[in-house]
DNA sequence: CCTCAAGTAGTCAAACTTGACTAGATGGAG
DNA sequence: CTCCATCTAGTCAAGTTTGACTACTTGAGG
């Protein structure tokens, strides 16, 4: 039984554009997730990628298979193959990031990009227990930071736990929300027919690959 | 003119940290930042604040005084000094954290711990240009991930776009709210007599060290 | 006086992230 | 035909983060 690693956007990612893809190259990995607009909401950087592929496959989650040149220009690639061990880490990474609350929204990002390939039924159930987290979450850190002398003391410390409790509820606010859209029948879930294709074809271009600023850029 | 180094929470914390007590040890640091709570917030680390005083160090933001074994207990400690590239480093990373909207919220956390450094004129400024800097994003981003077939065809992966939409949101409406109480007289920021004492004097004891989860044990 | 839990201060290797870089193939302009 | 911009696919060194670990001191209890 391997020790669970810690979570991490870029190994959900990852591990699930090739589980998406039965079979794929770094670079058709790079690319899904330039379709999914990841590498505007979290570190999805080629580095990080590609660091991400060889890790798991030297942690069985991956098979690396060396590929002949490439079909396409540039130099020879290789392919990888989700294992067993690879899709059950995959299914616990992503109950895990939908179930837990750590304000970590590149996370929970990325596991909704893949909440389909779970059952309906089960995606609810998960997204409740999110909400339930996130009450439990506010109400121990409400509970513990206020401050007997009343929260005057806090002075404009109190700020900070002001905007996690403001961005908590908001986060709550919008999980009830998909919730009611998912039971309403939206969206296609695993076991109900042809699913929603999220990777690009051979060939097809991608419309969104450039053009929204980085957000840093704001300012 | 040295190039700005990325915006990091830590780097923010750490610098203002040391600049609120003129001199201070990597184990002092360690205990404010864990007052303020951003043990919870950001990656305030151990391993990270040692890190970040020594790099500081070798780039003359901070200068590092060999000092006597400690008077408490444990080894031997180094205490460090802001100097004044320091201190406009510490200040353009406060207006630009400030500023700029990344929604990186362990960044702003930090630099709503120091806001009161800046004058109160000032803060109000920022906090509206980054009011300012998230409606641009927003409008930018809405517009470029609306596709013209209508959204059907981004299926479940508009619900991630929903929910950075939503939390945008959210972070413009605790800004504003922000602004008005600042506005309203609320805190006591540079210029304006006696400020608040963020940090613990000798021997005094952390109430907040201990007690709120990790975030990521609600699931 | 001895012990041992708790506090003090910090180090370290392993893992991860970043951004710049390499290097071959294609295809269109001149 | 040649040049060069662009795409393909990936590597690499430098920097950062993590969590466990070390080592020393104090003080309370027996």
């Amino acid at each position: 039984m391997r020790k669970s690693v810690g979570m991490s956007a870029i190994r959900l990612l990852v591990l699930g554009a090739v589980r998406q893809h039965g079979r794929a190259h770094g670079y058709q990995v790079r690319n899904d997730l330039e379709y999914w607009g990841a590498h505007e909401w979290s570190n999805a950087k080629p580095g990080s990628i590609y660091h991400a592929l060889k890790q798991m496959a030297k942690q069985g989650l991956l098979v690396a298979h060396e590929v002949a040149p490439s079909t396409a220009g540039g130099p020879p690639r290789t392919e990888y193959e989700i294992t067993g061990q690879g899709t059950e880490e995959f299914l616990a990474l992503l109950r895990e990031a939908i179930t837990s609350y750590d304000q970590k929204m590149d996370v929970l990002s990325a596991a909704i990009g893949f909440i389909v390939d779970l059952e309906r039924s089960e995606a609810v159930e998960l997204l409740r227990r999110r909400v339930a987290a996130i009450e439990a979450w506010r109400m121990a850190v409400t509970e513990h930071y206020t401050p007997e002398d009343g929260p005057e003391v806090l002075g404009h410390i109190g700020e900070i736990m002001h905007l996690w409790v403001h961005s908590a509820d908001a986060g709550a606010a919008w999980t009830r929300g998909l919730i009611a859209r998912i039971e309403g029948g939206a969206y296609t879930f695993a076991g109900e027919g042809e699913p929603f294709v999220g990777v690009l074809g051979e060939g097809e271009e991608n419309p969104y690959a450039t053009g929204v600023p980085d957000p840093g850029d704001y300012h």
